[in-house]
DNA sequence: CGGGTCCTTATCATTACTTCA
DNA sequence: TTTGAAGTAATGATAAGGACC
């Protein structure tokens, strides 16, 4: 189609199959002929647009009337500003959601790698000080160990008759809490012996277990959340719900799936 | 309830601009 | 460097369907 407005000879002749419904409605044009509106006219609907989006009836003549424009024209130039700012205003949340997604898992990663790094550290402290412990028994109660080996009711020994425990100045340091802050208190369990007849008083297991078996379990609380976190396809079937982000930040802490 | 108006949404046709062989 | 075809974004307009009066 040309410039002016007419049919041109190759809109008609390339497509016969082209309705004259269509041809007409590309031939569309305001009362001087332009198929676009003029620099001028653009800037006059923006800012009416930006005062408001909506225009009332009597204004949009108004407005058509000082531009030049047919009303329709003028409601149709609005409608396609509403729809098209709209969908570039879910364009831009939609960014602003991404960019602070990714800062979030980004600080996720981070705390992931720092409380792990934290659980090591006091796994190695925990280990020094049970050989601390073992060092102090050895030293302070050596004495005893001959007394102790040669005693025939090895299987009967009971709180009482076991006075071999630690001096009352090294009890307080062997208190120790984990991450949940349950309380473990080292040589309370005497539930057996090591093979070399030290009974350690501590079921390591009990009292490491929650450590030792820290990645499996926290892996599997932490990672369906870091997958779902990660996974692209996840993320474009994520809905915005902000009830969730709510429960999660205020109602409950996401640092507890980690004790 | 039917008609008119306006809205949203999807789509079309055209223009202007960019890219690339 | 120039040029023309192809691709693409922007834009003005229409149609369909729904809501409201």
């Amino acid at each position: 189609m040309t410039e002016g407005g007419e049919y041109s000879p190759a809109m008609i002749s390339s497509d016969p199959f082209m309705s004259m419904k269509k041809m007409k409605k590309s031939n569309v044009h305001n009362k001087n002929n332009q198929r676009r509106f003029s620099d001028e006219q653009i800037k006059s609907l923006e800012m009416m647009f930006e005062s408001e989006t909506r225009l009332e009836p009597r204004k949009k003549v108004q407005l058509a009337r000082e531009l030049g424009l047919q009303p329709r024209q003028v409601a149709i130039w609005f409608q396609n500003k509403r729809a098209r700012w709209k969908s570039k205003q879910l364009e831009t949340e939609y960014n602003i959601l991404r960019q602070n997604y990714d800062n979030l898992a980004s600080q996720f990663e981070s705390l992931k790698k720092e409380k792990q790094a934290l659980v090591s550290e006091l796994q190695r402290l925990n280990e020094e000080m049970l050989h601390q412990t073992k060092e102090q028994e050895r030293q302070c109660c050596g004495d005893q160990a001959v007394v102790a080996l040669s005693s025939t009711d090895h299987e009967s020994e009971n709180e009482e008759n076991h006075p071999r425990c630690e001096p009352e100045e090294v009890r307080p340091e062997m208190e120790m809490y984990d991450e949940k802050g349950h309380h473990g208190v080292l040589c309370e369990h005497h539930d057996h012996d090591d093979e070399d007849g030290y009974n350690s008083n501590i079921k390591r297991e009990e009292y490491f277990g929650g450590f030792e078996e820290e990645p499996d379990h926290l892996m599997n609380i932490v990672e369906p959340a870091d997958s779902c976190l990660t996974s692209s396809d996840d993320w474009r079937g994520f809905k915005s719900d902000t009830s969730l982000l709510h429960q999660s930040s205020s109602n409950y802490p996401w640092w507890d799936f980690w004790s």
